[in-house]
DNA sequence: TACTCTGACGTCAGCAACTGACATCAGTAG
DNA sequence: CTACTGATGTCAGTTGCTGACGTCAGAGTA
């Protein structure tokens, strides 16, 4: 079906070491490949496996369920930004923190023709919205958990984790939306402006 | 199995008009009863809908999957947060009018014990909790357009709802977690004042 | 060399979440 | 009395996903 000779059905050829190309990496090519063409829920797991060149089951092994293939990079992000708040000293604010990692984490994992394509599936598909939101939520209990190591106490550290997410996901959005030189650090800083008019009064009601 | 008469077998007995209880609530009872009860993973749909007394057929006719009997009141909440932003005098900024929609609907939609129930449910599945998120994204959107529609221009928007349904969530597990006389009203202006104290400098990296 | 062990993969059977198409049947409008 | 409607049952089928088990190549080991 595809056009690169990877996929032919004569694996099981001499491979020393890493010779061909994992059933991992074929997969999540074949996914994204099919998610984009036709839709994430027009592709069947089978259709994804066979143009892998491996059976269904071995898809299965590899990704917990079908949207898994999509969400891969978020557990490698999360520990960036972990050790990233580690490595900030102590005095400085707690969403500050968060922020701070948050801007650095940018120019070391995303790939923007990657990532474009990747929304543009997410965006067509209220499940993977929903798994992606998951994953945002994880990484914000997370960064709380880190913020209260750091002796932040417990309304705060969830606050500023939630915050530091917002400004990461709104940034991302403009990032990706924006024009292709805007830088990310650049997304970043401006989003925290903007949030910063946007702060609540105490008067409500 | 159910300890309650309503579900024997003999349904289709003489009602006029609205005699008998209706599917919908039979079959969302059971539901909460077994997902209570086992755990969601744990019950099938099938279940669900023999201890309501109907067909599991009937069941996905009432619900679009088994997570959506769990969410039923989301669109009417949502509803109500939206009318009242519509309420609100122009002059007020962003923010406040969000919270002040948060603010109002507390007592007016959540019953507290069913409210914990169905918080005990949901956070003991990820799955659950996914679709939890994308409710909350959904108002997020929608207030945020609500906002656009009061002459609120575009980043001020999204982060001033994005920030409003914060405070909710927030406050929400607050009034849920903490003691049972604790006011709603009260709940929410905690949490904002929190997250005064929050709000992120500038300087960042 | 032979032997075993392991890890990646195939095969197969099966469950459960849905879905579409169609039958049925009570009550209602005409 | 008949035709229609709306809520339900029946049934067959697709798809996501899992467990159990077989197989086979390569690496290590005697």
């Amino acid at each position: 079906m595809s056009a690169t000779d990877i996929n032919s059905k004569d694996r099981r050829l001499p491979l020393m070491g890493r010779w061909l190309p994992d059933a991992h990496g074929r997969l999540a090519r074949a996914a994204l490949e099919l998610y984009s063409e036709r839709g994430f829920e027009q592709t069947t797991a089978l259709e994804i496996a066979e143009r892998a060149g491996v059976t269904e089951r071995t898809f299965f092994r590899y990704f917990a369920d079908k949207r898994e293939v999509l969400f891969q990079g978020s557990q490698e992000l999360q520990r960036i930004i972990l050790a990233t708040i580690a490595e900030t000293p102590e005095d400085v604010r707690p969403v500050d923190v968060v922020i701070a990692a948050m801007n650095k984490v940018g120019g070391l994992v995303f790939d923007r023709a990657h990532s474009i394509r990747r929304a543009a599936i997410i965006s067509a598909n209220p499940a993977l919205q929903e798994r992606e939101l998951l994953k945002f939520s994880t990484l914000s209990a997370s960064v709380a958990g880190a913020l209260r190591e750091r002796g932040v106490a417990e309304p705060s550290a969830t606050l500023a984790a939630e915050t530091g997410v917002t400004v990461f996901k709104i940034g991302f959005e403009r990032w990706i939306t924006g024009t292709p030189s805007e830088d990310w650090a650049e997304c970043i800083r401006d989003t925290v402006c903007q949030l910063r008019e946007v702060t609540p009064s105490i008067i409500v009601g």
